[in-house]
DNA sequence: CGGCGTTTGTTAACGCCGTACACTGTTTAC
DNA sequence: GTAAACAGTGTACGGCGTTAACAAACGCCG
């Protein structure tokens, strides 16, 4: 049986799953000044400040969203990545970064909130679950890398060729993390990720509406780029003309 | 004299200017939900529905500071432009781009307003102000490269080698504003775009912390990629290391 | 079972917010 | 000089996040 909780605690956590849900709702419908706390208290049966017995503000609240949503993005990729073969490294790569793409379109708001609220210019006094959420985030890719250069190392400058002030801070990266990457690697997979978040946020932002109406097809140029850069031998086909 | 003006007129022009001035000042301080009525109004000696005087709502008032800002923004990147000469190219494309991040750097409440406000999900409802203002921002960069392609043509793809339903889109581009490229050389355009726009709103908000405390050698890099990409003789020097 | 401390909810209130309305004094134009 | 246009005010409404005081429900232990 799973009465080893007790009403309380039952009552608590689908009280807190009712919060987060109501919460991404209005997200979705309002945008993040609509996720206001008297409409979610109302829509689970409570009054307002009944909701601070389960979140210090409603910044801890939006705070635990982001990490909700974040986890969701990272979670939606590695399926699709998870949906391939293990040595099937270019189709991962594809799948994983366009699997980003499909959650961004699918949900701008939910992008707007994790990619483009600054995590607070001083010193960053950011929540550490987000910490958590981020590095879980981007070790996607990071792995996906490492097994690329593991099973077949594409071209990179020597660490000479790169700018001393980028190479110590690519090697105190590296080892900060155990990142077994030469640090041209890093350069390489720091350059794809830039491309990559321009790209699909530019998008999301509306900001290359003044040229394109359909990203996709510059989506997948991008992608034939980089994977041609990695040294796969994927190309995004498209019907000749 | 300049008594054209009645004293009505000229009393809503000083204080159109310090709402608009004390709307920033409160940007910069407290971030986009920071900037409210009261106490703009209360700042220039006023009570807050008199602001309905001047702005039909807070949202328009905010609109309008978008305007500012990113006329600002451009203004900033037309005179880093205009120090060199006409026929630098090169070393107005570097001083623009570095003016574009500097900006982004010394303002970063102002771009998160400016860049990652979403412009409304179905159709864009957005106001006609931002539509000016982004093409002229756009000019600063489109301009610089019609006149680099002129002068020295850099190499690009041939049409043919173009997703046809990219190619569509850049042609219908080109067409309604005269831009007298070929498309091989507007997919250049949105790619350096791309990236450049990429590598400065991770900066700014931060998502590139997990690898680099000192985005600037990476940028530097990123120019001289781009400028080898233009045919530009330009590199980031860096003392040997 | 009884009682007690903890937890979870309430209501009331404070000081903000954007905005609408009725009203008043000043400025402008004929 | 007078009437219209304008630029303010004060008041008010409903909403917001948050705090404080209090009441009921619950879990635990003797």
């Amino acid at each position: 049986m799973n009465s080893s909780l007790t009403r309380r605690e039952v009552n608590r956590e689908t009280n807190l799953v009712d919060i987060r849900q109501r919460a991404r709702e209005l997200l979705v419908a309002e945008g993040p000044a609509g996720v206001t706390l008297r409409p979610i208290a109302r829509a689970i049966g409570l009054t307002a400040p009944a909701l601070y017995r389960y979140y210090a503000s409603r910044e801890d609240l939006l705070l635990d969203l982001i990490a909700d949503l974040y986890d969701e993005l990272t979670t939606s990729m590695e399926r699709a990545r998870d949906e391939l073969a293990r040595d099937d490294l270019t189709g991962r790569f594809i799948v994983v970064t366009r699997a980003f793409r499909r959650w961004a379109r699918a949900h701008p708001r939910e992008f707007e909130l994790v990619f483009a609220t600054p995590v607070g210019d001083p010193g960053a006094p950011k929540d550490d679950r987000l910490e958590g959420c981020g590095q879980r985030f981007g070790g996607v890719f990071q792995g996906l890398f490492v097994e690329l250069w593991m099973h077949q190392q594409f071209p990179v400058v020597a660490d000479e060729q790169l700018d001393p002030r980028l190479r110590r801070q690519l090697r105190q990266w590296a080892a900060d993390n155990d990142i077994p990457l030469p640090l041209g690697a890093l350069d390489v997979f720091l350059t794809c990720w830039v491309r990559l978040y321009g790209l699909i946020s530019l998008e999301v932002f509306g900001h290359l509406s003044f040229a394109l109406t359909d990203v996709e097809p510059m989506f997948d140029a991008m992608l034939s780029e980089l994977a041609q850069r990695l040294g796969l031998s994927w190309r995004a086909e498209f019907s000749a003309g």
